[in-house]
DNA sequence: ACCTTTTGTTTAAACGTTTAAACATATCAG
DNA sequence: CTGATATGTTTAAACGTTTAAACAAAAGGT
């Protein structure tokens, strides 16, 4: 079966090409004849025609697509932010073309000069530690662009991000008011800005507070499990009686281990993640977390993206979002 | 910053467009002057030319983009799918494009067709209820094609799926052995075939074992949470003593209703699920299950597809995967 | 010396659209 | 009845590549 043309149509219904266009694109409306639009608009219907959009993207310069490139997809929040961002792009008669540069630099790199090449017409970038360079050569060639999640610190970027510093401030109230007196701070080994915005926000929390003490222990990406353990064995033996957990993951390796020894949470040891995961619903004792505007973000995103495509002059703008603190999770979120 | 064009690189080195195109293609390589293919790839090397994706394409009648059509890109099912298909297309140099049906058929449907429009070169698809005159549809227009997860019994397609029914038989001599004597069976309201697969391999492997009775219960869709909870609670009263949960997303709820009822597994009842979650980590004993090997899937699942893709003609081919029966989840799978 | 190959390069059409500009005909004002 | 204007449609160039075919010059064979 033979892939159905302008041409054919043009053909079958007795015009040019270039009537068939502009009915189809709804141009010179007032110019064509009624009865002709409605023509050439039947004999679409009749060959099922559907436009290529390679060649009408190569004549428009838009592909209507746009980038995505998350820092891990197997991490839910990643998936969770792509899927978000599908779903608002394809509202908007985009295609999301998502990559995940498992943070590493190298393939970030990659990743983004294949979209580039596939001329997609914005990005979304959550970058990995060291590339600022990187966004900032984007940047000079004018390439629309977000960041989300992270951000640099010195790099006027667009960006969509959450208020990490403030909320791990806040958060460490939490413990103060449960009397903790020891909080172990759990974090990357990282010059990501936001990753450290949480530990310094929880440190600054805490010392602020007057009435608590804490200790950090710095955890290798490469190495997460064992370190956390290791950690985790270290702070208990120390007189550790609350434990914040800067991520994800760093959260789900902890609760692994309290739960395999039978540490008794939060009795023993209170804890406190910042992001959610599904799992926390498993534990037998509601688990508090600090929860991040998902949707919001992608949203956000999506929509600061667009804003630069249409305007290419317009200045970057940082959005940052609010957190919510969730005691304890329910049972019926789906 | 101007795009670089052919054009641009062939000026630069006193050329024509052919000469650099044949150069970057590395054709007609013994017919040209070595020194000149030197020249043109310095100055591309100077220009930073990047060929356009749009014009390559549309002149070869090849995007090196693939589809891909989940069930439900939430699910980690299918996000974990998503992942290996992606990573397996990016090795080939192929682009992926998700897309999520959410199980519903209209959305299905919108979606091939956006990637079609989108001149992907084969679609993977995993394809929802009723869907089957769509998918005989693209068979016939030629469009290269591989199910995966799902099949439907009187389609000749190729196809990608574990063996559902075996699996399910097989594992019921586990409940079995343990003396199990009411076993529970949990599936979907769904026409699905490899669905009812699970349901009549469970089925026919506890009627043949001729040592124990079971009672299935039909959950509808759109109330998991409930449904399935209504349902364990009959099944408790009833004198259930096993329960096997065909699905994910059954077994989390079914999960989370044993732990807020603290029924004591696999003591009072034994479980078994389909599929593997996180969560499953969180759980004080060990939950058995059964392992897709989703790794496996996905990558034949691409193989056949290029397969399909290079040689039109190839006859369709069905591909049944073996499942593994897991006892118990280590606790230090990354 | 002349024809044939070989070597090296260019020309030009094609892929399937969009759209400015040109064209043709009908309608209208004076 | 004529020039202007409105109405309807077509022509042709362009988007950035690939590639068959044509061309030109040098080398080889007799």
């Amino acid at each position: 079966m033979k892939k159905v043309l302008l041409r054919d149509v043009a053909e079958k219904a007795g015009v040019s090409i270039a009537m068939v266009s502009y009915v189809l694109n709804g141009q010179k409306t007032d110019r064509i004849n009624k009865d002709t639009a409605q023509r050439i608009r039947k004999v679409v219907e009749e060959l099922n025609y559907r436009p290529n959009f390679l060649a009408q993207s190569l004549k428009l310069k838009k592909t209507f697509s746009l980038g995505f490139v998350a820092a891990d997809i197997a991490n839910t929040f990643s998936s969770q932010l792509a899927r978000i961002i599908s779903d608002e792009a394809d509202q908007a008669g985009y295609a999301l073309i998502i990559g995940s540069s498992d943070e590493s630099k190298p393939r970030f790199e990659r990743l983004i000069n294949q979209l580039l090449n596939r001329q997609v017409d914005g990005l979304i970038l959550a970058a990995p530690e060291g590339s600022d360079e990187l966004i900032k050569a984007l940047q000079d060639r004018k390439t629309p662009l977000v960041l989300i999640d992270r951000y640099f610190p010195d790099l006027l970027v667009s960006s969509v991000s959450v208020n990490n510093y403030q909320a791990s401030f806040d958060a460490m109230s939490e413990f103060i008011t449960q009397g903790r007196k020891k909080i172990g701070i759990l974090v990357y080994d990282t010059t990501l800005q936001h990753l450290k915005e949480r530990m310094l926000g929880a440190q600054d929390g805490i010392t602020q507070s007057h009435s608590a003490s804490y200790v950090t222990h710095v955890i290798h990406e490469n190495h997460i499990e064992q370190e956390v353990f290791a950690a985790i064995t270290s702070m208990l033996q120390t007189g550790v009686d609350a434990i914040y957990f800067t991520s994800n993951k760093l959260g789900i390796a902890g609760m692994r281990y309290l739960m395999n020894h039978q540490i008794a949470v939060p009795t023993q040891v209170s804890t406190l993640f910042f992001d959610e995961t599904e799992v926390f619903d498993f534990y037998p004792s509601p688990l508090p977390f600090i929860r991040q505007p998902l949707a919001d973000m992608g949203k956000k995103a999506v929509e600061l993206l667009f804003q630069q495509m249409n305007d290419s002059a317009l200045p970057p703008e940082s959005i940052i979002l609010e957190t919510s603190f969730v005691h304890s999770h329910s049972s019926f979120t789906q």
